[in-house]
DNA sequence: CATACTATATCCGTAACGGACATAGCTGTC
DNA sequence: GACAGCTATGTCCGTTACGGATATAGTATG
């Protein structure tokens, strides 16, 4: 199932299947600003502690799937005239990708929540909440 | 990189990149029992709020990598031979796929935190904690 | 006796991913 | 001033992962 046939099966079924890592974490870096390619891929290096590196393949992939399914869109920002990086496109979330990234969100907040009454997290002290 | 390389990662370099989905899903299912291929399916749904339908193909092509990568293991519990379903073939977790599964917990946890700074969930009332 | 569910497993087309590569400007340094 | 390293966009292509169809077969329900 392509990311298409995920937000079209959203918005006419209200059923959220799963959004790949890659597209999850594009949609992450974009509530936070808008932000250019590159910066995205910073940024996501920043939220995932390093732990997801995701190469330029799969960055630009996502995004041009993820454009034809109306999570994100170009945004009319260019930078300062003075430093002109012309290249840079800026990518921002739309409402569609706001939706997704909540019902993601809400799966993984779920799946924290069975992992801590499988008692998989090191116990955690009265101070440490 | 495939699932061997990132056990492989794991063991050599300390070093944690996430697991698939699947991978991940089905570690989380065996965490709270020795399950077969078709538990581990019905398993993964309730865990998910059945939001994650696993294809048959994914389901077994991973748990051969899995068996490869050394995350879980072939059981050697067998069903009371009176209900003689012998081609039941039990799996449960390794202390590798374990070490996986905790790394890959934290990572969603830290997800959750990242995503609760930004405001990224409806605000939560005091009695809600 | 047909339908549905349990159960395992393979096959194959599609989707997603990651890294190499191409290109290019800017910055710092030896 | 040459060279390394970083920012920045983007394509190409081989590999990996995924999902559904299919095959097979037993059990249970109506």
């Amino acid at each position: 199932m392509s990311v298409t046939d995920i937000v079209w099966r959203m918005t006419t079924t209200n059923s959220n299947p799963p959004l790949t890592p890659a597209v999850f974490h594009i949609l992450l870096s974009l509530s936070s600003g808008e932000r250019h390619g590159y910066g995205i891929m910073k940024q996501v290096e920043v939220d995932s502690q390093g732990k997801v590196n995701m190469g330029a393949g799969t960055l630009y992939g996502s995004l041009k799937r993820m454009l034809d399914a109306g999570l994100v869109k170009e945004s009319d920002k260019r930078v300062d005239p003075e430093m002109d990086d012309e290249r840079r496109i800026y990518y921002r979330i739309t409402g569609v990708g706001k939706k997704a990234l909540a019902a993601e969100l809400e799966r993984y907040r779920h799946i924290v929540g069975v992992a801590k009454k499988l008692r998989l997290f090191p116990e955690t002290f009265a101070y440490d909440v």
